[in-house]
DNA sequence: ATAGCTCTGTAACTTTTGTTACTGCGCAGA
DNA sequence: TCTGCGCAGTAACAAAAGTTACAGAGCTAT
């Protein structure tokens, strides 16, 4: 284990929080598709993404879902953070988008160091801050683009977030992340596809512009 | 001005803390409508807000812009906050939405009394904590709310923050703040004025469920 | 009072998004 | 091989939101 917190966070942290966390943290490791984290949820610990990717969604009462953002190795969820800070249910719920390890950090420990390290009072504010400008940039998308440019949009994202071009997803799945219906999204990627921005496959789309 | 700290601020800082504030922050006092701080600026200080209450927009490259929420007394700009510890320039604009009296307390002294006052910490969470969900309650209306709803629930809310339900405001100005235009915001506000939830008068809107 | 302005109401139309319904393809399992 | 199922394509229509254009109401300054 902390030989893996090294690779994401030997350069940010000293050596001896990296042992604290060492020490405290629990390992997860959890399958693509796997639920980690769910909206009502008592949070009682953050995660430090080591391997692997998230990806946050919000709800609303009809049960209508919107994808907000991706986590990747490094990042933690500052939403999560502040539920732990605050003792409150969760807001969101978090999806492994593909295999991922992360390690589990009691909320006590969140608190205690960051009275104590310096780099990770850095940390926790700079996962605020980057969680404020990723919300910033979902409500942009929201306010100001259209379905078509959106969907370029999460298409870029998430090759981005896999590492590929080519994503194993179905029109249904894009619907629920941007809260639309599938012929919508089904419209939409046929036109993108005519202008040569992609490839439509069976579950399976190749993205050209990154 | 330690007077006026006090009140707004006085059941949460402790004495030393107030004292600082009030050496080093400097007291301002905007006119209604009066910009405080535009997008491109480089930030360099926090408001703490005294008095009255400012709105918070977010605009995109076309310059279509978008009411992000409103700040009152006790409240701080977590956005300003994280521009002002990241050393970037601000990602929004702030305008006084009524006449405003708030104190600019200088990004040297936020760190420092991050380290040395524990309240004050904790003030700068649970103001990361509160903008997070302040955003997220707009990602809601955005992505969930038709504009008709989205028209009532700006209505009420700006009641809520001018302790008025006798708003002062022009069909045009709700139209930027929800980035939409004059003509669909008439449209909806005669429809709510019919199902009685408001009532229209010329510059000027009664809201009658609050 | 009247000219000029801002603000509101409304009609008519377009575009975008959402809905319903049906078709056919391709794969997996009996 | 046939059946059933999930997925994608598409048509036809409905609803929501945006656009253009114009008329009239009310305020202000001369």
């Amino acid at each position: 284990m902390l030989q893996e917190l090294n690779d994401a966070y030997g350069f940010i942290f000293e050596k001896e929080l990296l042992q604290e966390i060492a020490k405290s943290g629990v390992l997860k490791t959890v399958r693509e598709g796997e639920v980690i984290m769910d909206i009502g949820d008592y949070i009682t610990s953050m995660p430090l993404l080591l391997e692997g990717a998230i990806k946050i969604l919000r709800e609303d009462k009809e049960g209508s879902e919107l994808l907000l953002y991706f986590l990747e190795r490094g990042d933690t969820c500052a939403l999560t953070l502040s539920c732990c800070l605050g003792q409150t249910q969760s807001e969101i719920r978090a999806v492994a988008e593909r295999d991922t390890k992360f390690i589990m950090v009691p909320i006590g420990k969140i608190e205690e160091w960051t009275t104590r390290f310096k780099s990770w009072r850095n940390f926790v504010f700079e996962s605020y801050q980057s969680r404020l400008s990723e919300m910033l940039e979902t409500i942009d998308t929201l306010a100001f683009m259209n379905m078509d440019q959106r969907v370029l949009r999460y298409l870029q994202d998430k090759a981005k977030i896999n590492q590929s071009q080519e994503l194993q997803v179905t029109h249904q799945q894009i619907a629920y992340d941007l809260n639309t219906s599938r012929v919508v999204i089904s419209r939409l990627l046929k036109r993108l596809e005519m202008e040569k921005k992609i490839l439509l496959q069976r579950n399976f789309i190749v993205v050209h512009e990154l």
